[in-house]
Parts: C-alpha cells; sequence; structure tokens
DNA sequence: GATGAATGAGGATTCATTCAT
DNA sequence: AATGAATGAATCCTCATTCAT
C-alpha cells in the first residue's frame, strides 16, 4: 500500500473541518453569528452536531478560526508577486488588484470580513494577530512616501483613500449595484491614484 | 408658564420612549444586538421590560425604528445650509464636513450605522426605505458631474472615494488611530476632491 | 382592603419558591444530583422549567440553598429547650432527642444530608457556613468534660461515639431495617452513654 | 522461567482492566460518579475509550463491579485471622482491626464505599449481593450476645456503636480532622466496647 | 483486541414575549 | 400606562456509546 497516495488528514486539515468552516461562513454571513444555529451549520456541513465539537472549542472560537484563516490567506493572495524593486504605482497597484481579485473570487469571506472586523464578537487578541499579518503592506506606502511619489500625509489617511473606497465598491459589487468591470476596475484605481499621488 | 412650551406627548415621542431608544443604541453598539437582551435595555431605561413592549412590536423593530430616525436625522444634519446655488466643490465640501460634523457629535449613532446598514438584522424595505432619504446629495454629483467639475464616472465610484475614506477615517476615530483635527481633515477633503476632480 | 391579610411575600420566601425546593430535595435524595433534570423539578414544582433561574442562580445554587437552610433549621430545632443549666447527660439526651426527633419528622432532608455533606457538589464556603451553626453544641461536651461526666478524650471521638451511631440507625430506619420505638431510642441512647461517660 | 509464574490473563483480570478500575475509582471518588466522563477515566488508564467497553458494558456496570470486589476484599481482609475458638472481645478487636488497617490502607476504596453504598446509583441486587458476603461477622455478634458478653440488644444497634463509629473517624481522619494513631485507636475501641458490654 | 472519530440524545440555561395586577 | 413574574421555546454544549479501521 502505498502511503505517498493518501493525503495526511490532521484535525487542523480534514474534510470534515473543512465542510464545517464552509458551512458556518455561508450561514452566519448569510443570517448574522447569532441567528446561525450550531444545529444548522451541522446539517449544512453534514454532520452531527456533536462533531463541530471535536474540531472547535466553542462556537465563538470558529470565528476566531475563520477570521485568521481567512487573514493569512488574504495577505498571501494580496503580496503574491510583490518584490521591494517594482516602482511604487505597479506596486500598489499590485497589492490592490491582488486584492481585489482575492476578495472577488471569495465574496463569502469579504462579506465576513466586513461583518466581523468591527464587531465585538472577533476578540481583541485575534485582531492583533490578525493585523500582524497585514504588515507588509505598510512598508510600500512608507516606501512610496520617503520618494516623494505620494502625499507626505498621515499613513491613515492613504489606506482610507486607498483601501477605503475599493472595498466600498466590492460591497456594492455584491449586492449587484455596480459591476467590477475592467474599466470600472481602471477607473477606481486611478482615483485611488489621483487620491494620493504626490 | 406658558402652554405653548408643553412638548405634546404621544407615544412617537414620550420620555420613556426616548429613554428606550437611547438604551438600546448604546448597548447594542457597544455588545451587539443578539448579545443585549431586553431586560438590559430595560434597566438601562429605567423601565420595566414589559414597558418596551407598549412602544414596540418586537426586538426587531426597535432595530428598524433606530435605523430610520438615524438617517432622517443624518439627512436633515447633512443638507443643513445647502442650495442649489452653491458652487460645486463649495456644495461638497459643505455635505461632507456636515455629515462629518453629525457623526463626530454622534459616535454610537456612526457605530450602530456602521454595524447594522449590512447586517442582515435590517430588513430590505428598512433599508430602501432609508437610502430614498439619501438621495438629495446624489443631485450635487450630478450636477457637478454636468458642469465638468468632476470625473465624468459611474457615480457609485464617486461616492466611494468621497464617503468611504471619511467613513473609514471615522471609524480610526472612534478607536482613537486617527485624529479628525481641523488640519487632518483639510488633507481628507483635499484627497476626496483630488480623486474625482476633472 | 385589609394589608395585614396578606402574607408578605419576598422571593425568599414565597410559595413557588418553596415548591420548587421540595421538589428538588424530593427528586434528587431520590436519584441523585446528576440524575435529576432541572426539567423535572419543574414539572414536579408545577412550575415553568424557566421560573426556576428567577429564584436559583444554577442548579447548582439550589444544592447549596439547600444544604445552608437545611443546616440552619436542624440546628434550631436541636437546641430547642436546651440551656447551660441542665445537667450533662440530660442536656445531651435532650439534643440528641431533638435531633433525632428533627431527621424523623424530615426524612428526605436526612437523607439529602447524608448524601451531600460529604460530597463535591457541596463547595467548601457552604461547608464551613453549615458547621459554624453547629458549634453551640460543641460546648455541651466540652463542658461534660470538664465536669468529669463524660471521657476526658478527643471531641471527634464522642462526636463518633454519640452522632454516628444515631445517623447509622436512622439510615437503617429509612430503608425499614429499623424501628425507632421508644425502646429502641432507650437502648440506642444509653449505649451512646456509656461508650462516652467516664 | 517457570512457566507456572505466569499470570493467566482473561478479561476478568488483565493489566488493562485493572488500570481502567483503578482510574475509575480515583476519578469518582474525586469528582463524583456524573462529573467523571468516560474520555477521563480512559485518559487516566491510558486507554481509548472504546477499549472501556470492551470490559465492562456500561458506565454504570463498572460502578457495580467496583462495588462488589471491593465488599469481597474488604470482608477476606476484616476475616483474616479469625477463628471461632476466638474469645469474644478478642475477636471483635481482631476484625475491627483488620477492618479499619484495610479502609487505611485504601482510602480510595473507602471514599467510594461511603459515597455509594446509599447511593442510587447501586442496585438493590448489587446492594444485596454485597451484604451477603458481609455476614461471617454477623456470628461474632451473635456468639458474643448469647455468651452474654454483651448487651442482648438488637444487632443493629450493635453494629450501629461499633461500625458506625469507626467510619466517621474514619471519615475525619480522610480530611486530617482526626489522627489514627494507636492510642486514638485504642480509646475509639474502648469506646465502642463500653457502648456495647454487657 | 484496540482505537478514537463520529454520533445525537439529553440537559442546563437564556431570553423575547405575555398578561394579570 | 406600567409593571415584572412567569413562561417555554430555542440553543449551546457534553458525553455515553458505537463502529469502521
Amino acid at each position: 500500500m502505498n502511503v505517498h497516495l493518501y493525503y495526511y488528514m490532521t484535525k487542523e486539515n480534514s474534510e470534515k473541518r473543512t465542510a464545517i468552516l464552509c458551512a458556518t461562513l455561508k450561514l452566519i454571513t448569510e443570517n448574522g453569528f447569532a441567528a446561525t444555529p450550531i444545529s444548522l451549520i451541522a446539517k449544512e456541513a453534514g454532520v452531527a452536531a456533536g462533531t463541530i465539537y471535536l474540531y472547535f472549542n466553542s462556537k465563538e472560537a470558529m470565528l476566531q478560526v475563520i477570521y485568521l484563516e481567512f487573514k493569512e490567506a488574504l495577505t498571501n493572495a494580496t503580496i503574491a508577486g510583490f518584490s521591494e524593486n517594482l516602482p511604487g504605482r505597479v506596486a500598489i497597484e499590485l497589492l490592490l488588484q491582488n486584492y481585489l481579485n482575492f476578495m472577488l473570487k471569495n465574496p463569502l469571506k469579504f462579506k465576513f470580513f466586513e461583518q466581523f472586523t468591527n464587531s465585538p464578537y472577533i476578540n481583541k487578541l485575534t485582531k492583533e494577530t490578525g493585523l500582524k499579518i497585514f504588515y507588509p503592506i505598510v512598508q510600500v506606502f512608507e516606501r512610496a512616501k520617503s520618494e516623494r511619489l505620494i502625499k507626505d500625509i498621515p499613513v491613515q489617511i492613504l489606506y482610507a483613500h486607498v483601501l477605503a473606497p475599493i472595498n466600498h465598491l466590492l460591497r456594492q459589487h455584491l449586492i449587484d449595484e455596480f459591476q467590477f468591470t475592467p474599466e470600472n476596475t481602471q477607473i477606481a484605481f486611478q482615483a485611488c491614484w489621483d487620491a494620493i499621488k504626490s
């Protein structure tokens, strides 16, 4: 029997665990966390309610796990292809486009992120752990600032005018009030750039 | 005492009703809707739990009421001093500043808005009713577009680059990660303008 | 309407509270604490399950309350008619008889006491609070010792030979293996006395 | 190696079975039966949860087994060295001392015995089976009574004044409120004797 | 024989809502 | 109008037991 053919399954990475997380993601973005009973998640995931507790300590713990795993996946996707040698604007557009692509491919995760980032359900520890992952992105802005490519203004304002508009449009996209066509994307990116460029 | 000074109290605006709404606003922005029992709201408002049902049909109904009343107050505050004769940029800055001032003066209401605008707790009907109130603002953008003051791009993108950054900074302001000093406000407004101006 | 006719009912002393405590006492002495669901207690007490939580914080809290109220009632019953002037043996027999009468009249409470005094369900704090009530009884033994009426031996051994036999016989009485006839009672008391007298 | 020394292992006395029983005894005397999950017993015993069901039919069955095995071991230990020819008081003291020694050497088993003898978890059948084992001890008392060594009073009362005090002191000993020093033991035994002697 | 993942029934507790006062 | 005791449905979670490996 060839052991190499077997996919090595741990509790961290099993089919059931994945099914549970997917079901949870789907249901809580749809109905909200409190309005989604464990029994419903179990049904959707095709497991018994008790099984969920083999993989997670509590209903709330699932939230933290989803949040953290999402943050990691998002960061990895966002910095794909990024190099410090890239010219400032190219670098920023690459990051933005990566970010946007990930969110468009994972609309449920985006909805989840929007819903829970500022929610009392996500505890402080998880929030901070999550934010640490994000730090690579800060650097591009700092470098672009020192190269005088973009305005020398507080980084918070820079973020506000780059990420917030994209997130807003993503939200509208999800409720069919906006289409992320290539043309619209270019217009939006250009507006971001106009907002921050020197 | 002049009889005209007496405030005519109906169910729509009695002291108790106000106390209940305030308590609800405070508690659910703090702990979330599901984590705020009616009993706690009653305690905070200084009334009996049963009394709440004299003023509202259900716990969820309170949410809709708060949402709608908030939207109306916000709109009124935002268009204060606005006239169709104002030059485009001045008009937009006035609206923005009004909006910002209202939110800074009513941080709980801003938090509530952020938390519930995209939540499943707010039903579709309420959402649409709420959005209708916002329409006055559309006009300014449309006019500015036709006057070639700002880019001729989809209005959704305009919104995204004007309101979303301000909301983002408000959120950061509330968690003490950003200060809305006059200087920062000017920088942020300028960036909004740079993003959309022709 | 004559207010004096009304029995003043507080949460500490209401019909429902009493019914709940009685039902609990009956059911847990019969089936054990863990084998007695709250739903069953509610049914037996003729109230809704939720009502129980108006009077007690948790299932376990009921146990503590029953234990403490029992200890107090027992102590009061035991020291009834007791005075420091009574001769030693008379005093001890009075206490013993009082104790026995109370237990015979409250067999469920005796069963409860036996079952829970040394159980991990009763927390340390409750145990100690309960024991403090018992102190009056210590004094009689100390006095009798100093008067050379009874043996000058450790008080623990005195207890062992007075209370333990009576408790044992009470236990047998409850399962119909022994009858506390006046004659048997006299024999048992005499044996207690023989065990400890000088 | 001599083949006779090999211990023949059946389900009745394998290492795993013993480990399971020990773990159970330890855990349920500490936390109570209901508060001790099978999973914890399995962990403590170093076996899988499922393994326990190879040796016992149910969680409750383990209790019965422990109870019966304990009763048998206790009886054997108690009657060690006993002969019908021994003089009455010597016989009684021998039995008492044997009983006491066994309990002092097996404090967990004593705790278990105290906790479960009168518990609803031990079913009637087990109780009766268990009590039959104890009968040898009755005889000594009956003989002593007929020899007029001890009072001619109901055997239940005799038990009450001999075993109950010792059990009480054992209980106190286990919670460090009493020391079974040779001196204290002698005092206690003497009191037992004084209680029942003619 | 052993394992331990999976099950799902059962139980404590919470809380929106009602209603007698 | 106002109260708050009472309700009981709903929900999270535990854990004895089974069974495929």
